[in-house]
DNA sequence: TGAGATACCTCGCAAGACGAAGTACATCAC
DNA sequence: GTGATGTACTTCGTCTTGCGAGGTATCTCA
C-alpha cells in the first residue's frame, strides 16, 4: 500500500531534513533510510529526492559535499545547517496541526 | 496561523466529500463551514474550490444542480454520490495511514 | 566480460493551488 | 436612488512540485 504523491507533497523537504537531524548523509542512504522507517510503504523517487536536495540547498537549508571515502561510485554528503533546523523545527509544528485540523475536516463524525 | 498550501494538497477532494456527507450544499456554504471547523485556519481560496467541483463531477464523485429559493445570487447545490461516498471511505483510510507514515518520518525521535 | 548494485544528474510534462479579474443579484445606509 | 457591501459563481494564466524517462560512472562478483 503507498500514499499517493500528491498528499506527500510539501512534505518532502521536511522529511529530508528530519532525516539528516541524525547525522550527514548521502542521496541514496537517506532514500533507503526513509523508505525503511515508512515500512516500505513510501519511498521518492529519484528525480524527486534530487531535485529536493538542490532546492533545500539553494534555500540555505544544506550544505553538501563530496565524500571521497567508500567503495562503489562517489557519494555527495549534505548536512543540515542552522536555518534547515529552524525550517524542521516549524515543520514539525505545521504538521501537528495539520493533524488537528485534517482529521477534524475529514474524519468528522466518520458517518 | 493558517496551514499552508502545498501541505494540503491533495485532501481538497477529501475535505469537500466529507463536507458533503452531512447533506447538498453550495460552494459558499461548504467553505465557510470548512473554515469554522477549521477553526480560521484554513479555507479555500475560491479558485481552489470551484476547480474541485469541476474536478469531482467531471470524476463522478457529485453531481449538481441549480438551486433557485434562496435571497440574494444563484446557487449551484452539489450532491455526493456513491462513488463519492467509496472514495471518501477510502481517502479517510488513505489519511489514517499518512498519518501514521509521517509521524515516524518528521516526528522521528523529535530531537 | 557482463550483469547488477550503488550513486548521481537533467529534461520536460502534468496536476493542483490560487491570484486576479469579472459577472450578477440583494440589502442597507445615506 | 445610488453606492457600498456581502453573497455567489466562473475563467484564465502562472507557479510549484512530483516524477517518468533517459543518461553517466564506479565497483563487485559470477
Amino acid at each position: 500500500m503507498s500514499i499517493s504523491a500528491d498528499i506527500l507533497r510539501g512534505h518532502t523537504d521536511t522529511i529530508i531534513l528530519a532525516q539528516l537531524m541524525a547525522g550527514d548523509s548521502y542521496g541514496y542512504e537517506i532514500n533507503k533510510s526513509i523508505s525503511q522507517q515508512a515500512g516500505g510503504a513510501y519511498g521518492f523517487k529519484e528525480a524527486t529526492l534530487y531535485t529536493a536536495f538542490k532546492r533545500l540547498e539553494q534555500n540555505g537549508m544544506i550544505t553538501s559535499y563530496w565524500g571521497d571515502d567508500g567503495p562503489g561510485a562517489r557519494r555527495r554528503y549534505y548536512a543540515i545547517t542552522e536555518a534547515g533546523m529552524r525550517q524542521l523545527a516549524a515543520d514539525r509544528q505545521e504538521w501537528s496541526e495539520t493533524k488537528t485540523v485534517l482529521d477534524a475536516l475529514i474524519l468528522k463524525e466518520e458517518d
